[in-house]
RNA sequence: GGCCCGUUCGUCUAUCGGCUAGGACGCAAGAUUUUCAUUCUUGAAAGACGAGUUCGACUCUCGUACGGGCUACCA
């Protein structure tokens, strides 16, 4: 049978989506769009109590801005609406007593107090706690209660909850796509919770599995911290009846804290001077976590970049676009073991990015930074600055200091330069290189660069001397490309107004 | 503690029984250069450990160690 694939990211609005979940979803549009199928953004707010207000349109903006498109779902809409688990709590309460008719749950009357207290007895006695087929007839559940008990229990107002009944030793075998085949002994499991009174909502579990299989979810690519509970989903599968239609699965290895141990968390960003997620967040507390793009990554290397942790084509190409990304995604590429985040190799991407970027792409970047500093250039203009100095960028937010001097002059002269090249003949130097500038009608790079050679050449200085002094009086610094770009970029009657301006303000070391 | 998953240079990884173990980031050295970069060249750097299977094991099996995950009326 030839079913379509169908892959959704469900993530939970419980904060910003940080970039391990970043990853997952785009592994599923990689899948998806490698064959031809369709991803589902489910948000998975089953948790009343963890909710996050902003946290939803957090997570649409960032896959938005990741280039990771949304076929079907919350925003988007589609054949399965409402995607938002909390718009569909009618519909789980019915799978959940289906479950019990059929003898694979039960009604459990105990409450977080009570099971917190044989807990800790359990604890104290050097055991551990489990809620599982020991336990559970020992408990107020309707497998030990009487049928008129249970109905009045719950016609008094007492709550409850609906627990799985998982078999008693039992190997239930399962296969991953990425780990291969995997036992699991039901007797090492407990007795999930699947839906609960109190707020009339299921659990994970339950929504998780009958969300998939009313949306046809044809492949479940999650995280790896899911795999454990991967035995009650099967379970849940055949409980239902739905094993025939059963999606498979992939657990993604985890990504790991670039230092210490662990895996990465939502904290670690701030601590260790990198972003941990895509774009800047507030908290409705009023806390605020960095993000990506405002410091100053594109989204194309940052999908890249994250794209190779955990996965590899298999050859030796590294910078991929989305569609390459699309043409080579596999899952049995993926690596097993957890991935150690690494911000420098983040850096590097960007850098070749920026590189590989034409002044017309350019442009668009360096225009709000003019903006914001009050400078009103054509794209051309902005396009050709950020183009000279590309090269050496590695974030976007590295363009305003590479290229300042293009647009204002110098209001300071760094010390160092000063005092290697503003004493003895320099500043005469200057003012003879003013006057052949002045002269100089073809005021084009090439033009002007052979003139002066000349001249250099004709009057026997070095060219370093003369280069750096110039470039003290244009730029200020000893920074920036070939001078020739400058007088170029900036314009005859500006070199002649920077050269004044150092020759008028600065004096000599002796 | 129990259960599960994993383990190749510092990091991300290639290798699907024949390896002088390849690439990338980072690091070091050198070259280029009017500054700062870029770029280029070179270098250091790895198969956790112990058994077994095999003519042969980084690759297969088992054990140990280590790492990670889960162990909530969270996802």
């Amino acid at each position: 049978m030839k079913r379509e694939v169908r892959v959704r990211f469900a993530p939970s609005p419980t904060g910003p989506l940080h970039i391990g979940g970043v990853r997952t979803a785009l592994y599923n549009y990689l899948f998806a769009r490698r064959h031809g199928g369709k991803m589902i953004l489910r948000i998975e707010d089953t948790d009343s109590q963890r909710f996050v207000p902003g946290a939803e349109e957090y997570i649409i903006e960032s896959l938005k801005w990741c280039g990771i498109e949304i076929d079907e779902g919350v925003g988007v809409g589609g054949p399965h609406a409402p995607y938002r688990q909390s718009e569909r709590k009618d519909i789980y309460l019915k799978y959940a007593m289906q479950l019990i008719e059929a003898g694979w749950a039960y009604y459990a009357f105990d409450t977080p107090e009570e099971l917190d207290v044989l807990r800790k007895e359990a604890e104290e006695a050097g055991k551990t706690f489990a809620y599982n087929y020991e336990v559970r007839e020992k408990l107020p559940t309707s497998l030990s209660l009487t049928k008129e008990e249970v109905e009045a229990r719950i016609a008094r107002g007492e709550q409850w909850v609906v627990r799985f009944k998982m078999p008693e030793n039992e190997v239930v075998k399962m296969d991953d796509l990425i780990r291969g085949h995997v036992e699991m002994n039901t007797s090492t499991l407990d007795d999930k919770v699947l839906y609960k009174s109190v707020d009339a909502l299921p659990t994970y579990h339950l929504a998780n599995i009958v969300d998939d299989h009313l949306m046809e979810v044809s492949h479940v690519i999650r995280g790896e911290e899911w795999l454990p509970s991967l035995p009650l989903h099967y379970l849940l599968y055949r409980a239902f009846g739905w094993t025939d239609t059963q999606p498979e699965f992939a657990h993604l290895p985890l990504l790991l804290k670039p230092i210490g141990s662990g895996k990465l968390s939502k904290r670690d960003g701030d601590k260790m001077g990198f972003p941990v997620f895509p774009l800047f967040w507030t908290s409705p507390t009023g806390e605020t976590s960095r993000g990506y793009r405002e410091d100053g990554y594109l989204p194309e290397a940052f999908i890249n970049m994250l794209s190779l942790l955990g996965w590899n084509p298999g050859t030796e190409q590294e910078v991929f676009s989305m569609q390459e990304l699309i043409d080579t995604f596999s899952l049995d590429r993926v690596s097993k073991a957890g991935a150690r985040f690494q911000p420098d190799k983040a850096k590097w991407f960007n850098a070749q990015y920026m590189h590989n970027m034409s002044d017309e792409q350019l442009a668009p970047l360096m225009q709000p930074i003019l903006k914001a500093k009050g400078i009103e250039v054509s794209d051309a203009m902005a396009g050709k600055a950020a183009g000279i100095m590309k090269e050496r960028m590695t974030l976007v937010t590295d363009m305003w200091d590479l290229t300042s001097f293009f647009f204002v002059a110098p209001t300071e002269y760094e010390e160092k330069l000063t005092k290697k090249q503003w004493k003895g003949d320099n500043p005469a130097m200057l003012a003879k290189l003013r006057g052949l500038l002045e002269g100089i009608e073809d005021f084009s790079k090439e033009n002007t660069e052979a003139v002066v050679r000349a001249w250099i050449e004709q009057n026997g200085y070095a060219l370093g001397q003369v280069m750096n002094t110039l470039r003290l009086a244009l730029v200020g610094a000893g920074k920036g490309p070939g001078m020739f770009d400058v007088t170029e970029f900036i314009g005859k009657d500006e070199c002649l107004k920077r050269i004044d301006s150092l020759i008028a303000n600065v004096t000599p070391v002796e």
